[in-house]
DNA sequence: CTATTTTGTTAGTGTGCACTAACACAAAGG
DNA sequence: CCTTTGTGTTAGTGCACACTAACAAAATAG
């Protein structure tokens, strides 16, 4: 009968554009024709890919949060004698905020009286806290050295996500230099990561 | 001849309320109509006062930092045994966020692009940075006990907005409970004050 | 009082934007 | 081939919103 639907593959392939362009604007000032002339398509086109801007912006929060924890994952697993935490550590203070999971996430903050954006990007934290608390007690099992461990995970999980928001944000309003931001990353995440000071 | 000029006062009358509503939906959704309707007046009436909507937005930041600073400024001042640091630390556990100081700076930076507006929220981060760094500094020499420091203040200062952060974001969206969040905020805040584990 | 200026109210205007309808073409299955 | 369905293009609609013009009323200085 008719052709296949091929409706999926070009979603996947327009979202790396859209989520990009989401993290750049914010939701508010993405226009949807600023969308299709990004991806190099038609208002309609995308139109008929999802149900309207919205949708697509819960897209885009899903796959820019995809696709950070892939990166991360593949950084983790790499088995030489340091940590998965430490590796991403030292990925992410030269990839940092690479594909704008921290502007999105800004971004849907600021539309979060919607009860579905409101949903995304809560799980999106949820799974990104307990992410990196697994990161935390994995580092610590395998360094029974520093195992006289003051904080607990789940804090140090959060001052984590914490830590790595505002080095975003100094890094996107160039409050400090970037070596001071990488020291921050290295010796806070270092402290947070081994629960008490080297 | 004629009447005196009391714009100043209308503007300062207005002020709270605005920052209000820039904190509540952000730049792109507040509506000038909705801006008088809060206010109580007249579109007309805040255009007489402000040139326009940004002009609303930039005073609206200033006036919630300085209106955040001036509460802490009052919290750190009394003098018993505690430091000003402490204090304040156990004041924000208390009254985390109530002038809507990081709604705002949120959705200034989604706005980063204007260069106001970048301006006005990067001055406000410096000062927010340098105002932490010297309660830090000034904690640590109060307590000559906490000496054996390891963490480098401006570091720690920026953590601590960074915590501070994600604290705001997790009561916002409901991330955490309440007494994570306390915790959150005093077991971390400490190390980052005294600069090592108790 | 009178002159001058702030304050209040009404009624717009132009624009940008999310979203849609209608139509032409292309592609694949039978 | 033909039929059915996906893809592209054009043009447009309705609405929300930033901002303004014009006028009425109130208040103060001389």
């Amino acid at each position: 009968m008719p052709r296949s639907d091929r409706s999926a593959e070009r979603r996947a392939q327009h979202l790396p554009v859209i989520a990009e362009v989401f993290a750049e604007l914010g939701y508010r000032r993405t226009t949807t024709a600023e969308l299709a002339r990004r991806c190099g398509v038609q208002e309609t086109t995308l139109y008929r890919l999802w149900n309207g801007k919205k949708a697509m912006f819960l897209a885009a929060i899903d796959h820019v949060f995809s696709a950070s924890m892939a990166i991360w994952q593949t950084q983790a697993v790499a088995g030489d004698g340091t940590s998965s935490a430490e590796k991403v550590l030292a990925y992410e203070a030269e990839h940092l905020g690479e594909f704008g999971l921290y502007r999105i996430l800004f971004a849907a903050i600021g539309e979060s009286d919607d009860d579905d954006i409101r949903a995304a990007v809560s799980t999106s934290y949820h799974r990104f806290h307990r992410w990196i608390e697994r990161q935390i007690i994995d580092h610590r099992r395998r360094r029974p050295e520093d195992a006289a461990v003051e904080i607990d995970p789940a804090l140090a999980a959060w001052a984590a996500v914490g830590v790595g928001t505002i080095i975003n944000i100094a890094r996107d309003l160039d409050l400090s230099s970037g070596d001071e931001r990488a020291r921050l990353l290295s010796e806070i995440g270092g402290l947070l990561l081994q629960g008490k000071t080297p």
